[in-house]
DNA sequence: AAATTATCAACGCCACCTTG
DNA sequence: CAAGGTGGCGTTGATAATTT
């Protein structure tokens, strides 16, 4: 390798590891997502945008290996929702065209790249936490205080399986050593959610900038309401709200409410915030309230299609990753029967009412 | 600069409601 | 009556904003 080319490299390498102390922090993730469709190189089309959105943020449930689209432990095998999350897997294995036991490997990509950068900073802030510990347990010294990281019951349980194959018994210290990284191993996951949340509305906004050839100022995430154009300051002394994705074009302003997955208290919040901008519209102009999800529970989104504000639809356009998906994931091959509420949403689909990404792309750069 | 508080999404668990 | 759906609430682990 030329002399010059290495140490660029070098230099890379370096500030990539000294820059992020904030690993799941907004210009981390931003950075990321960037490298991501670079490096991807291909022209991001509006048909294969949810390639993309589930390539950056989907993952695998570990206790099932399958690709999650309800909560973990609904999915368990034997319950509903097993049956579902079995048939997602299979319709995104033939998508991405990988065999099903492979599939993990393909998704998940921005949390995969988040936690080393996470690992690196921990190793750093650990050293200093150990000085501050020895200080803070010095006065209790020789007491056989417990020592932090011991988990003997998790020992315990180790040792039982593993004693026919331990030649000598393993210090305390290489108990904790192992406690400890197994601990670490399980914690992972809960660190995920920290980044689906606004990590969707990233990937969101650099989707749309990319498939519509809108600029960095006209998609916007997380933007105060009256920094859109159009809208005022609210009057009623409140918080400050912040839009999770704004649209400015100049035929039409969109508010997106982007939500990985729904929640019942965030759903209230649909119609407070939706009030809340038609206060402040200043234009006398018609904007568009969109509603951008991954959920896959039929009833959330049959609501979220069917929600009234003063007696009009709510929502302009719901939109889910994939309708494709959706479809897949409630036709399981072991019960052919189809409840009520998953009628209605297929209705909703047929309808347009309920609309993949990739339609709505194609609205956005129509209008 | 450090500490506190707010916020967010996922998830577990529980209580209650529906449905068959 | 049992199973499954729903809603509420609290916990977790993170960042961001605000206060001290």
């Amino acid at each position: 390798m030329p002399e010059a080319e290495k140490s660029a490299e070098e230099l890379l390498n370096r500030t990539n590891e000294q820059a992020v102390e904030r690993a799941f922090g907004a210009e981390n993730r931003n950075k990321l997502i960037d490298q991501y469709f670079v490096s991807s190189r291909n022209s991001i089309e509006a048909a294969g945008a949810w390639q993309h959105v589930y390539r950056l943020l989907l993952w695998s449930d570990p206790t099932t290996g399958l690709a999650h689209c309800y909560e973990s432990d609904k999915s368990q095998p034997g319950k509903p929702w097993y049956a579902r999350s079995l048939a997602f897997h299979s319709w995104l294995a033939d998508g991405f065209g990988v065999q099903p036991a492979v599939l993990a490997k393909e998704i998940d990509w921005l949390f995969v790249k988040a936690c080393s950068d996470l690992a690196a900073a921990a190793v750093k802030r650990e050293e200093r936490l150990a000085s501050a510990a020895s200080r803070q347990r010095a006065p209790y010294a020789g007491r056989a205080f417990p020592e932090p990281g011991a988990d003997p019951e998790l020992a315990g349980i180790i040792q039982d399986v593993m004693r026919p194959y331990l030649s000598g018994a393993p210090s305390d210290a290489e108990w904790r050593v192992l406690t400890q990284k197994v601990r670490q191993f399980l914690a992972v996951q809960n660190k995920r959610k920290n980044l689906v949340g606004e990590g969707f509305e990233d990937v969101l906004a650099q989707v749309i900038r990319r498939a519509c050839r809108l600029s960095n100022s006209s998609v916007q995430s997380r933007r105060l309401l009256y920094e859109i154009p159009g809208f005022n300051r609210a009057r009623s002394g409140g918080k400050e709200n912040k839009v999770d994705l704004a649209i400015n074009q100049p035929s039409m302003r969109t508010i997106v409410t982007a939500k990985w997955s729904v929640r019942a208290d965030r759903e209230k919040q649909f119609a407070s915030d939706y009030e809340e901008y038609c206060n402040a519209e200043s234009e006398g102009k018609k904007f568009n309230y969109v509603f951008v999800t991954n959920e896959f529970d039929p009833a959330r989104l049959m609501r979220a299609c069917d929600a009234l504000f003063r007696n009009n639809l709510m929502f302009d356009y719901i939109v889910h990753i994939n309708t494709s998906a959706v479809m897949a994931a409630y036709n399981v091959p072991d019960n052919p029967s189809i409840d009520k509420t998953r009628e209605r949403v297929f209705q909703h689909i047929r309808e347009g009412r309920l609309i993949s990404l990739e339609n709505w792309l194609d609205l956005i750069v129509r209008q």
